[in-house]
DNA sequence: CAGCAGGGGGCGC
DNA sequence: CGCCCCCTGCTGT
């Protein structure tokens, strides 16, 4: 559930997360996987979090030596969210308190290793897809927080999203990483700002994914532009894209996708959407909504108020959207998607169609699927 | 064919 | 900014 998603990322690093939603599960189905960075400066760094088992972490850490081996999540295609975290060691301080190197045995996963940075330019964390090959840890992922280098090879992520970039030099010399469900690492100083980078693997959804930024299988340029934003302070940043010449009217851009309006309101009310912040919560279920009409459609929905009734037989609907479609099915019978080209036609637009003509299936994308059946549907068959 | 959720245009305050 | 209305997409029966 986003809300849960939501809390888990103001969480204490350095944990993975079950953050499947519900209503993804079709979604995640697509495969493959993702990583997506996610840098979080309002760090937090409770010593008493829980590992696994429940067990606060610190404790584990301190019972097993600082060599942790985690387990692998046992839900398969789980999202797996790795926090990691930087540190800061004194100059000669070349041991990361016992939690530099991370052995994560996981069956199809990804192989994170923690390595002590002699250099800046040093990996810092090497991820690695496979079993415990640890001798093989070149063939991983090599990530540099320092430069924001990033090689990967071998690996079944699909993308990496660098979401903030000003991690200061002297920070990242050094750096510790867990993943686990529920793991937590301890500060290595208190009360000193942290910066926290989020590694999630996770499956592939669609380009869509308007609700989960943090997954897609987009090309490099689509990734960027649709890039995870967490920072409501970056959000407005990237919001103030508009063009404006004498005489024309101002053009307002969302710099992560595609949509512009001549509305400022209506720009900052779809920046919203790249955003997870739904404060609208029913009180009947806990889920959580962007828009108070969307919590009051959903309440309805426990209600079973259904304000929009059907003026020619019994039947009520609880969005107007639903009579519409409603009174095209059983009175009005009208069927906006025609065929030019034949006397087929739909009430609503179908994802897999097939030619009333020569009987192909269309497979097409709703959106070009919509321009064949308005304009020229056979040219496509 | 209906249920449900999400998003955007438009409008009033 | 909040709300209404409409449209769209996905899903289940």
């Amino acid at each position: 559930m986003m809300a849960s998603q939501d809390s888990a990322l103001l969480e204490p690093f350095t944990k993975i997360k079950g953050a499947e939603r519900p209503g993804d599960k079709a979604r995640e189905d697509d495969g493959g996987g993702k990583i997506s960075w996610v840098k979080e400066r309002n760090s937090i760094c409770d010593p008493d979090a829980e590992g696994l088992n429940g067990t606060p972490l610190a404790k584990q850490l301190e019972e097993g030596g600082g060599n942790l081996e985690l387990s692998p999540s046992p839900v398969q295609g789980e999202k797996h969210l790795i926090m990691l975290q930087t540190v800061h060691l004194k100059e000669g301080e070349d041991d990361l308190q016992g939690v530099s190197q991370l052995n994560i045995q996981q069956q199809s996963g990804v192989h994170m290793v923690v390595q002590r940075g002699a250099g800046v330019l040093q990996p810092l964390v090497v991820v690695q897809q496979g079993v415990g090959a640890q001798q093989n840890l070149p063939t991983g992922v090599a990530i540099s927080i320092q430069d924001g280098v990033y090689t990967f090879h071998d690996v079944e992520v699909m993308q990496i999203n660098v979401l903030q970039e000003k991690v200061q030099i002297d920070r990242s010399k050094d750096l510790h990483a867990v993943e686990g469900k529920g793991q937590q690492l301890p500060p290595n100083e208190e009360g000193r700002e942290k910066d926290i980078f989020t590694v999630e693997k996770a499956k592939i959804l669609s380009c869509k994914a308007k609700d989960d930024m943090s997954v897609s299988h987009c090309e490099p340029k689509e990734q960027e532009e649709q890039a995870v934003i967490k920072n409501t302070d970056t959000l407005e940043a990237q919001k103030n894209t508009q063009h404006r010449k004498k005489g024309e009217k101002v053009i307002f851009h969302c710099d992560l996708c595609a949509f512009t309006s001549l509305r400022m309101s209506s720009l900052n009310r779809h920046m919203k959407t790249h955003s997870d912040e739904k404060p609208h919560v029913c009180h009947l279920c806990l889920k959580a909504f962007r828009t108070v009409t969307l919590l009051r459609n959903h309440v309805n929905t426990h209600t079973g108020t259904r304000p929009y009734k059907c003026s020619d037989c019994e039947m009520a609907f609880v969005t107007s959207g639903e009579l519409a479609r409603h009174r095209r099915y059983k009175h009005t019978l009208e069927k906006p998607f025609k065929c030019s080209m034949c006397k087929y036609s739909s009430v609503e637009v179908m994802p897999d169609m097939l030619c009333p003509i020569c009987s192909c299936v269309q497979t097409l994308p709703v959106l070009l699927f919509k321009i064949w059946s308005l304009n020229s549907p056979h040219a496509l068959c």
